[in-house]
DNA sequence: GTCTATACATAGATAGAC
DNA sequence: GTCTATCTATGTATAGAC
């Protein structure tokens, strides 16, 4: 009926899901398996612990957020937080797992590699002209909050991933002009 | 060497430590004892249950939203994103918790008490002028953003949840224009 | 108010058949 | 690729002594 690949995908649909709703910590390998309709020892033919979904789950978001940090140098500040509202809306489930629950960031923690921590610190400190400006750090802070946490309020808000263009202008523009000062 | 009270206080500290480290459903009972120094039956002395724990955790805060919600309606947006920030700072590890935890909200939801959700999305709304306009509640969203996350991440960042005067000042004001269309 | 001991359920994970 | 059965550790919570 469905190939390995197939149950894969649909395991990490799952697993984000239920993820999300529960928390990492909160979700077990048994409810997985239930919403799956599989047995726990189906479940673990295709993945070898619970941790490994997570990260099979965190793994390109983490790379595209990576990738945008590489970038950060090269960017305007528009483009910088036009390009946060972008990856927030289409990782949305995942972007709010990554740095909402904290057993997440413990179990990713546990190997060696919390990045997302990294990755809104750069980012904003990108955001940040003059360098050591304590008010253009928290401006950065407020802009950087907007780009994402506004976006993550307005995807769950319109249902939908797919930003119409109208409203992501709307959100970068708001970001901007918190980041701005009056002027 | 300690009476109830003080116990009882104590056993809060520490269980808003590890749930914020590693989040509720992530911290056991014998990990909040552990680092309590003493049993877990000692600590069932004080509460219930697991659950209870994270109750009394959230009832003055879910409180002190709950008023900001009541008045809502009588405040200025620079004001209700001034008092947002104010107890945000004040109310740091808690409100971080509070509304970045899934197992949190999963386990008050056990209790049919899901409030973070609904105080956001009232003070949200609050903003949001006039009402039906959804680019204004894009920017709501994103100034409520501002406000909230901005000030988490600027608490974090200085290491004190005491704000002074100027940061508060910087954090209200990047908030309110994002909020306010270019003018 | 704190302890040891323990009950009982569920956790993550594996063995081995099909 | 999926199953049943099971291992072992840990989970929440309680009993009863001190």
């Amino acid at each position: 009926m469905a190939d390995a690949a197939q149950t894969r995908q649909r395991i990490l649909d799952i697993a984000l899901e239920l993820f999300t709703e529960r928390g990492f910590a909160g979700t077990s390998v048994a409810d997985l398996a239930g919403r799956l309709g599989t047995s726990k020892a189906a479940l673990y033919h295709h993945f070898r612990s619970k941790n490994e979904i997570l990260a099979a789950l965190l793994e390109a978001p983490t790379r595209r957020f990576d990738e945008l940090v590489a970038q950060a140098s090269e960017l305007t500040d528009e483009q910088l937080l036009g390009r946060v509202v972008d990856l927030t809306a289409e990782l949305f489930a995942v972007a709010g797992v990554l740095d909402g629950d904290p057993s997440v960031q413990a179990a990713q923690r546990a190997q060696l590699l919390d990045r997302s921590r990294d990755i809104n610190q750069a980012l904003t400190a990108a955001l940040v002209a003059p360098p050591g400006d304590a008010d253009a750090r928290l401006r950065a802070h407020a802009a950087y909050a907007a780009a994402k946490h506004g976006t993550l309020a307005a995807v769950a808000d319109l249902g939908t991933t797919e930003l119409p263009a109208t409203s992501r202008t709307a959100l970068v523009t708001a970001a901007l002009r918190a980041l701005h000062p009056a002027g």
